[in-house]
DNA sequence: AAATTAATTTAAGTAAGCTTAAATATATTT
DNA sequence: AAATATATTTAAGCTTACTTAAATTAATTT
């Protein structure tokens, strides 16, 4: 299927999340940046491979076909970002605009050789959740901001929530990468900062940074 | 540029090498599984965009900047190839396959990000070499057989020349990857067996192996 | 050198994915 | 409920990247 076809499943899973009445093809022509014409013409022949259900004027519905399309081609998204994320240093907004494109261009098998690397994740760096080979997708968000850690335990690091340069070379010089571990060494509950070890050094992050890390907990 | 555009200078600049006089539109054709007037109407299109010398029945003759973009996808594609490489059990045939469409997805953001992950190689893991971002290009490949290493000596993996999956399977068990450093602890030149340390663990590779995993000196 | 073969080019046509403009239906306001 | 505004649809047309078939040129054989 074309890139223009997954953009437009795509588009309509995710509308319909926030409201499924208004799936209609204008809703997503502005989403796509496409004209409204160009919107109902795709919806006919999406209708005609059967992955939605179109009626005029009515709201788009996608098939079951047309969910597992939209779930694959955001799976791969999600993991291109989880990757690119783990790997190099860049802002959430610049994986996101990488991984737009290489979501079109990516088979099953590679998706599925980048999941197992990073230990199957649940959740990309968003902390938007990654749907699993077959479509199913884990709604729960078991993660926490830093500052909701507890003394002693053990966390993964699960997103870095900024788009801030500084920010990101903090974390680039202190270790804080997606899918790293860290060791909380102390809680200062009054001024909201919190002790850390990462890759055995020590660090002290104050309220800005341990509002905007989230972690999940290690499970050995 | 579209996919279309960067396949046809990336076809014309590795023909071109190997016969500069049958780089005319029937060969490119060929090669892209496209038709002979394609490829002539692309031809004056590419012309017309500079990056190109189209003539009547000539051979086709890329510009500076034809040549430039050519070398860019084929910048991309290669690096693509040693990260992929690098991180997954994939095989010489599968790293290509991929690649062959990551190449025209990525930015020059992400390939310089890719790069520099990876030490900045000259060589991709099937020893071809790997146009820098300016699209300068190393031609010697500096890269040797294990067989011709010498004892005591340290050695970075530069290719892993084969496309058996057994081949593969014992690479990864071992941690024989591309980019990985290895000592070579012993050569037994009679039946052509070298002794090596990888990960701190010995082992001996015979003939079969010897051959096909090349090897740069390590420069610390 | 003429005849034959092969390649290139031109011409006409197609499908995908858009566009704008006009027609039609739906929603909203009064 | 009628008038107005908004959204959807239809219609016609464009560009890209192809196709096949016919015409032309180049290369090869005899």
């Amino acid at each position: 299927m074309s890139v223009a076809i997954e953009n437009f499943v795509k588009a309509i899973y995710k509308n319909d999340k926030n409201d499924s009445n208004d799936t209609k093809p204008g809703n997503i022509a502005r989403k796509l940046g496409i004209s409204n014409a160009a919107a109902t013409d795709m919806a006919k022949k999406l209708a005609s491979k059967n992955l939605l259900q179109y009626e005029k004027y009515q709201a788009l519905q996608l098939t079951d076909q047309g969910t597992k399309m939209a779930l694959n081609v955001i799976r791969k998204h999600r993991l291109w970002e989880a990757l690119l994320f783990k790997l190099f240093d860049m802002s959430l907004h610049e994986i996101h605009r990488e991984a737009e494109l290489l979501e079109h261009e990516t088979s099953n098998f590679l998706a599925d050789r980048i999941s197992e690397y990073l230990g199957n994740p649940k959740f990309d760096p968003h902390g938007d959740p990654i749907p699993n080979a077959n479509g199913e997708i884990t709604t729960i968000d078991t993660s926490i901001a830093l500052s909701n850690t507890q003394e002693g335990k053990t966390y993964i690091i699960s997103r870095l929530m900024s788009d801030e340069k500084e920010f990101f070379d903090f974390c680039a010089l202190n270790g804080l990468k997606y899918g790293n571990s860290i060791t909380i060494t102390k809680q200062f509950s009054k001024n909201k900062m919190t002790q850390i070890n990462i890759n055995n050094n020590i660090i002290i992050l104050n309220e800005n940074f341990t509002k905007i890390i989230y972690v999940n907990e290690a499970n050995f």
